[in-house]
DNA sequence: TTTTGGCACTCAGGCGACAAGAGTGCTAAA
DNA sequence: TTTAGCACTCTTGTCGCCTGAGTGCCAAAA
């Protein structure tokens, strides 16, 4: 791919495409001599930016007024022309700050995790809530409010807390419960909360189970407690940073996005995808498939607990969106935010 | 107040008023004499409508524009010329709709109150998430973690869960820990989460709780568990709807509303007004004395669990807004809540 | 005394013309 | 192969004009 153009054709994308990133404007072939120390006349770039455009990486918005990247010529650009560099220790600062408060939940980590985002790259943040399905179970607590009536706390490796409010058949007594409890936190340690739910299902199939009563509570009891239906969440920070980007700056787009973020399952469909993989992913403009996200870039990469991935978090923003920079930030956030849930609760 | 305006006045005020949350167009005398059953002329109308100005009832954009209310007209309206009637079993059809869905926790049970105002009135809900202080105390329960680390869990009587992570300065043995939780729950009972916290710490001034050991365990475990910093929360639901506004309909108008709501303490604090006040209140324009949320009016109500006030909840908008449509909106919105609340957990 | 028709006045919004400015493509010369 | 020159295109901003809606005021009618 990269092969194809020539050396001078990517240092002229290149220069364009960092010119817009900068102005917003239509880059000339002024400019691009002017700026960035490129030693050909305004002519001859313009010979190169026709090429360019015929290949795919440009295009102008009427015949008069330079070109403007298209979304192959940004992802070339961050394929084969970037070149990010480490995390200044300014901004460095600036994120680990959000987490120097006291006192903080999961909850609130999560949030300044996506304030941190928000307010160093001047965009918006994303961080996903983690699944409760995919975390690792550590403990199950039932507290008994009344007769019928127990609430179900688990926790899980991750430090992550749930609780579940379970109407039961019977009237269990304390003594039944702590038992159930006990028997459930052995059977489950270590298991994910998908897992264990199989296990669950797997022993009440086994006969053993039948003729013991208690286990079949136990059993009822987890599997209610266990039942995720949740979608997954997402926190946003900093939906006016948006708006101030030149490129949503007419109402219907202002309108677009706001919708498109208000449905926040559209954002944690695209925070899924960057889940299982290594690093920071970058999807441009169509790549999101995404109507209602036309025209918006994210960066995103996933945060890990002490035992694997737990979620993902990024930038969304315009597609013309100064990656050097913000890659770095994506990058540091989700590697803090992992160390912070690591240690936090052992 | 009222008496000072002639009843001739009091209808041209109400139709204009009703004309203009209607079509958001200034309105002329003219209309007036078609749309609203007034039997004058278009020239009485006017020296009607400038004597309207005069006493600050009326405004007009410029010469030739027609009038629009000013805020002292929406308040003599919304508190002389309004009727509001039932809401109709259409709508509360809707509204109930929305809790109809099975295992919804607290939190859910909050959002689905947000989207039922929003969906139903066709502008912004507001829902004010309870704060814990000022909730009834029912049960606590500590989880352990680690050596050193616990899990707090408590409950309030509204159903309200709570769970905090606390560090210990010893290890507690289980046994410990039981007596622990039998002696808070017996000490704080049916005391608010902010009279528990007086009580604890009355009990540590105590000579009796020096020489117990145990106690004054407890009374650590206890007062970092029930700390609350949290300034309370919001649940916001249908800002889009608020971009659809003519109001708005300027990006400058847009980001202030945007970037409004992104700072939820506004919210917070003028939810707060309406929290121990009975029945629907109604804040018009500058009466939020918020800069920001000019030209916005609030419509709101408290809700109660089984032990009192818990929150409130209510509409943002314009300050033209279909008052008589919306408060009955908010005000079942509200009872409904109510009512789940209370018998939600017993 | 109250209401109404008539009339002059004002102002926003839409439309077309026009000039300025920016940038391109092409061609011929260096 | 590169570049200078030039004609061409297209957007943007401005100015002036017209139209329509609505007012305020006054004198006549009820």
């Amino acid at each position: 791919m990269a092969g194809i153009l020539s050396e001078r054709c990517q240092k002229i994308l290149e220069a364009i495409i960092e010119e817009y990133i900068a102005t917003a404007q239509p880059v000339g072939s002024r400019s691009i001599t002017m700026n960035h120390a490129i030693n050909l006349s305004p002519a001859s770039v313009r010979s190169v930016m026709a090429e360019l455009e015929d290949l795919g990486y440009l295009s102008s918005p009427h015949t008069s007024a330079g070109r403007i990247p298209t979304e192959k010529g940004y992802r070339f650009y961050v394929d084969s022309l970037l070149r990010v560099s480490d995390l200044d220790s300014h901004s460095k600062d600036q994120i680990e700050q959000h987490y120097r408060k006291h006192g903080l939940q999961m909850a609130d980590v999560l949030r300044e995790a996506s304030r941190a985002l928000s307010t160093v790259s001047h965009y918006t943040g994303l961080v996903m809530v983690p699944r409760l399905r995919t975390t690792v179970f550590r403990h199950i607590e039932f507290v008994k409010l009344s007769a019928r009536q127990l609430l179900a706390v688990f926790v899980t490796q991750s430090g992550l807390v749930q609780n579940r409010l379970i109407t039961s058949d019977e009237e269990l007594s304390p003594r039944d419960l702590e038992q159930i409890t006990n028997y459930l936190n052995r059977t489950m340690a270590g298991k994910s909360i998908q897992e264990a739910q199989v296990q669950i299902v797997l022993e009440m199939a086994q006969e053993k189970a039948l003729y013991d009563i208690l286990l079949q509570r136990a059993f009822k009891l987890s599997s209610a407690a266990l039942a995720d239906e949740s979608n997954g969440d997402v926190i946003i920070e900093g939906t006016s940073h948006f708006l101030e980007q030149p490129e949503f700056a007419d109402l219907q787009g202002m309108k677009r996005i706001v919708r498109a973020f208000e449905q926040k399952s559209l954002l944690i469909e695209l925070l899924d995808r960057s889940l299982y993989t290594q690093g920071v992913q970058v999807m441009i403009g169509s790549e999101t498939e995404c109507q209602e996200l036309a025209g918006c870039s994210l960066i995103t990469a996933a945060y890990s607990g002490k035992r694997g991935t737990l979620g993902s978090l990024g930038v969304i923003g315009p597609n013309r969106m100064p990656y050097s920079t913000i890659i770095p930030i994506v990058d540091y956030t989700a590697s803090l935010l992992s160390r912070l849930l690591e240690t936090d609760n052992d």
